[in-house]
DNA sequence: CTGTATCCTGCGTGATACTG
DNA sequence: CAGTATCACGCAGGATACAG
């Protein structure tokens, strides 16, 4: 519990700045924000599995339009997570990998998705009881 | 990264079935989703510091109103997170604690919390340099 | 093939007022 | 104190057409 006191201490800093009415600007809520964009997360353990073309990760991830594939792409590489590379072929070629930066993100990551897997199964069962609870509508 | 692995393969499972137009319901993405609404995780680290009323979190968290203070812990109840104790007293007293399942969800969290931390002056100043790059708009 | 440019819609969220 | 009920809105994201 050593290691989450340390990320707890730091919410309750940025907490009691934002009481203070300071602009308080937070890493953790910048980073926050891109992993809970639609499609980033998703991207990246794409790509962590290789480097990839754009086509190729259009099929990859059938249900994003090319709007969002760009747009997160773009974005990706911007925080130098993701490298572009084009290859000026044609049809022109351009390959998208995971930076270092981008391959370090995959640790905790995987953590997450572990806790997400493994404990689906009692969040599942929670979601059913407190559905299935008394008095459900009427608070 | 033998860890990470994992994860990965069942993101490759996962998009290879809707690949196929399966429905594929994914355990993963359904907690990502959680993970990135905007208040949930905040108040999961606010609750681990120690168990609080509603009005202690608002309080904690000034910049949530109180719509989304409620649906938010109804929701972490829901998946059974967070736990929910009235006390019949006048006026009411609710107060809400970090679940055990909550608190499991603390390490990986802290995990993430702590690349985000770590890795922020790269990332700032990969945007930074990306902002800078020549041929800026154009592509 | 690898994008951009528009247009459009829904949903997540905020603001405000009211209640037991 | 601990919520609900309503309204209102911006913007993330989808659909489609076009372009180098």
């Amino acid at each position: 519990m050593s290691t989450s006191q340390n990320a707890i201490d730091r919410f309750s800093r940025y907490h009691r700045q934002l009481a203070d009415a300071q602009p308080a600007h937070c890493a953790v809520r910048d980073v926050l924000d891109r992993i809970g964009d639609k499609w980033s997360m998703l991207m990246v353990m794409e790509l962590a599995t290789r480097s990839q073309r754009f086509s190729e990760l259009h099929r990859a991830i059938p249900d994003i339009s090319k709007r969002m594939l760009t747009q997160t792409l773009r974005d990706l590489e911007r925080d130098g997570l993701v490298t572009r590379h084009v290859f000026s072929t044609r049809p022109p070629t351009v390959e998208y990998r995971l930076a270092a930066l981008g391959q370090s993100l995959l640790e905790p990551m995987a953590a997450l998705i572990d806790w997400a897997d493994r404990r689906y199964p009692e969040i599942h069962a929670a979601r059913v009881r407190f559905d299935d609870a008394p008095g459900d509508v009427p608070r």
